[in-house]
DNA sequence: GGTATAGGTTTGATTTCCCAACCCACACCT
DNA sequence: AGGTGTGGGTTGGGAAATCAAACCTATACC
């Protein structure tokens, strides 16, 4: 047997978003580019690459194929509801690389609605309150793996 | 020229941590792993390419070295508050696969400060409503780079 | 007919990833 | 003193993913 790795959403999650360019891909579908070469383009994604990343995030339910010319058939990717949800992940990227790497100036920027550029804050949807580290605790679900590690592993 | 891709903070941060394990190794750290042996062991990722990704981690400054023991001289790896800064990251992740992939149990549950499970939002800082997609529209600072790319198009 | 556009597929070279084995320095036990 | 265990790696070679460029199919445009 071969000492599997802890389970979780993030690993699970990042097993289908986490390859190379799979979120630039996202990131430009929500952006408003939708077809094959633009986001070969856009991304810098090998064709190649960009035909299984597609395909696997269309399986996966988060992008779909949409027809939008019979002769010859074409299709672009739109974001399904699942993928939409995938934005909050985009955002806290975006928002730490304009931090940390580009603080000088941001490559893009979003408006909010309320007028102000965009600085996402993750919240609880509870309370309100900020979630960050002192706040939160973990209660990890699967017996043997604590915050520490499965004590006494089985060798 | 070789085409670049558009410039993009999220580009950039996933060029950091987009490797693979990279924010899996940042998910133990905030969890209270420390050691390499035992990263190693809760990821799954193999020993020299934790080696890597823990010294690249370093040296951008998201981990730092802490030494544990003179004699022999042990270190353990640390999160810098630019670290600290990627959770909302890990937490966005994890709240997607929670819903999507492990909707019946999920692996770990976080717990607010408030009491309650953590459901992660992503509002907006100046006015505290949520950010959506509705409530976004996108500011490219680059010329020649716009939503729909870098030349004519139609949506 | 010739050219352009859109969306791929194929080919072959280059990078990563993976995994088991090995190494080193020390602590602990007998 | 010798043997065993632990922590934190490094090394070597094979498997898999990535890359760039060329190629293919179908249709529209001139």
């Amino acid at each position: 047997m071969k000492a599997a790795a802890r389970p979780c959403s993030i690993a699970d999650t990042l097993a289908l978003v986490g390859e190379k360019y799979a979120l630039l891909v996202l990131r430009e579908v929500s952006l408003g580019v939708h077809r094959f070469d633009r986001i070969a383009r856009n991304t810098g994604a090998p064709r190649d690459v960009l035909t299984a990343r597609l395909n696997r995030l269309v399986e996966a339910g988060v992008l779909e194929k949409v027809a939008y010319s019979e002769r010859p058939p074409r299709y672009e990717y739109r974001a399904t509801p699942a993928g939409q949800e995938l934005q909050p992940v985009l955002l806290t990227l975006m928002a730490w690389g304009d931090r940390h790497l580009n603080a000088d100036d941001r490559p893009v920027v979003l408006e909010h609605r309320c007028g102000a550029p965009l600085s996402p804050v993750v919240v609880c949807a509870h309370c309100g309150g900020e979630a960050d580290r002192a706040s939160l605790s973990a209660d990890v679900r699967t017996p043997g793996w604590t915050t520490t590690g499965p004590d006494t592993d089985t060798a």
